[in-house]
DNA sequence: ATGAAAGCGCTAACAG
DNA sequence: CTGTTAGCGCTTTCAT
């Protein structure tokens, strides 16, 4: 079994031929220029579709060196966080005239290089990359006119730059936490194999929100998970409790470990939200399948994928200026987890807003 | 601004020419072709080195004809079925030798239709496609030589397709179940505006299983959605309860809809699983975020990614044969939703396997 | 307003 | 084993 042969497929010059004109009317006609008399335009639409000629795109890209696809360079597209993501900027790309060619990285160093590397040699006009491996520095040394926007956290200055303002959010989760009479609060979790991710600005962030309002050291615990997962972070939750921490509520990392949360809590029959406050982060959809439903920090994705797209998009148009940072705006999204005991009512959005 | 002018890029003639050899050689070198001596190659790889040149792919697809890159058309990729079905194919393609490019369609017929038109323009060599507005008589009347897979129940015969044995499942779960001591089991739910999809055989595979036991029409239930969110599920049995209905099981079309189900049963007030056993479908890993944890039909979605690739990679080097309905292994995962009344045990696997 | 012809960068058939 | 050359199908000056 091999390869068929080309297939005799319609081109433009057959399309001229049949329309007794030139190639470079009838590409006038599929281009929608001006210049050409209404007679003329019917004729050669009538051509077109006796003949069902159809454009063919590698030849265009190759004449005009555009492919009008850029890359999303995403670690796991089975993650909620990123499969949402992904629908938000394959949504958003079209209005920008750009197709989408999905990169999956799966957490590794050299997949991320690959991914940049298909947007060197043709395939696509630019990239949108979220790195885990890559490190600033390493990202920093890639050519300057090569256009690439980063999501997450970890960029160097000179590149493009889109994300939440972490350590607000972090500092509002706080605030709320407060608000609704928590005193005793714990980050869940650093993890061991530390990605560049975007755990530091968060825990900053609880740092912070707890400086300000004088909590002592002695009330506040940062739990370590062994990896990204709804295991790891229960069985860290789980073994805390077990060894005696005393907490009212818990501020997680991502939504994913305020399931896991949940679960330790359950387990050690705490009661959520009546003895624990539970906090997630992403606001994924499927972080409202829980019971109780999280509350969680509430990126804007559709600005984020937006912003994103049309940085890259300026890049690719030709703008070398100074990498630039955009914040796009995060809410917090109050459900039934870290609603005041008693309070049963629902979901409350508390913007804290900020825009970049 | 305006598109900047071609990049001065390293060329394969240029190369040649630093390397003082034909530019058939430099190609032998970059496709490891043999008959080529090791000096020479040597003196070549120094050269691409020393300019940093990378292969224009898209001068490549113009001369090959190929594009090496396939388009997974799927109905909405955040869904978290679609989304791990994405990452199954994406890390599963490289070794077949495409990329993959995501074509998201939104419900869409018209988007359903673009997809497969950019598979006839030469943006990809086929289509992997799960529709869910065409028909299976428009799908037929598809140029018979386009590359196509499809996914999912909506496939006429002459084209190729993977999916499970669904009506096999189906009598599966109600085995299961019946095994478990439920005997009136409700199916939840077929949905108001219902596109091309797979509800049709789950629902069959119920009713025979129902059959074969005999149990009277009286004891059977198919509940209603207005649409396929978790809200819609939730309301259909919440009003079926309030309305009386009396169960000990709830059968889901999807994870999502169990999901509902589980917040029908609790605000009713029946305990899962010991009042109403519920199982999903899809076995999502969100679903695993509920609790209880839900027990699930899980489809081989890794085989499935594999069989399909494979099925397309064969149509894309000629194969031309009638069309082929491959279908792949499944299993009916069990986890606490489900369990007999009193049995806490962890997770067991019943495999109802199937291979086509 | 329309036509002719020179590329875009690579591949592959054919010579040598 | 290596070099030459004619395309692949479209865009795009530059004449007309």
């Amino acid at each position: 079994m091999r390869p068929p042969g080309p297939q005799a497929r319609v081109r433009l010059v057959d399309v001229a031929a049949h329309a007794g004109v030139s190639m470079k009317t009838v590409s006038n006609v599929v281009h929608d220029n001006p210049h050409v008399s209404p007679a003329m335009r019917a004729r050669v639409e009538r051509s077109i579709d006796e003949l069902g000629y159809r454009p063919n795109l590698t030849a265009r890209r190759l004449a005009t060196g555009r492919t009008g696809m850029l890359a999303l360079a995403l670690p796991e597209m089975d993650q909620p966080y990123y499969a949402e993501l992904a629908r938000h900027v394959a949504e958003a790309a079209p209005e920008f005239g750009y197709r989408v060619l999905m990169e999956q990285t799966l957490l590794s160093a050299d997949d991320e290089h690959a991914a940049i590397g298909s947007s060197q040699n043709g395939v696509v006009d630019g990239i949108l990359l979220h790195p885990v491996r890559l490190t600033p520095e390493e990202i920093g040394a890639l050519p300057r006119d090569l256009p690439l926007v980063l999501l997450g956290e970890s960029a160097p200055p000179a590149a493009d730059h889109v994300m939440i303002d972490n350590v607000a959010a972090a500092r509002a989760v706080i605030q709320h936490l407060v608000d609704a009479g928590r005193r005793r609060i714990a980050f869940l979790g650093t993890v061991v194999d530390q990605l560049s991710d975007a755990t530091a600005p968060r825990l900053q962030g609880y740092h912070e929100g707890l400086d300000d309002l004088g909590t002592p050291q002695a009330d506040r615990c940062v739990l370590v998970c062994a990896d990204y997962s709804v295991e790891a972070s229960e069985a860290a939750l789980s073994r805390a409790l077990a060894d005696g921490l005393q907490i009212d509520a818990v501020m997680c990392r991502e939504d994913r470990f305020a399931v896991g949360a949940l679960r330790a809590l359950l387990r050690a029959g705490r009661r959520v939200p009546e003895d624990v406050a539970v906090v997630g982060w992403d606001d994924t959809e499927p972080a409202r399948w829980s019971h109780p439903q999280l509350s969680s920090v509430a990126p804007d994705k559709r600005a984020l994928a937006r912003a994103a797209l049309r940085l890259l998009h300026e890049r690719i148009m030709g703008y070398q200026g100074a990498g630039r940072h955009v914040l796009v705006p995060h809410r917090l999204v109050v459900r039934a987890s870290s609603q005041p005991a008693g309070d049963g009512g629902d979901a409350v959005d508390r913007r804290t807003s900020s825009r970049g």
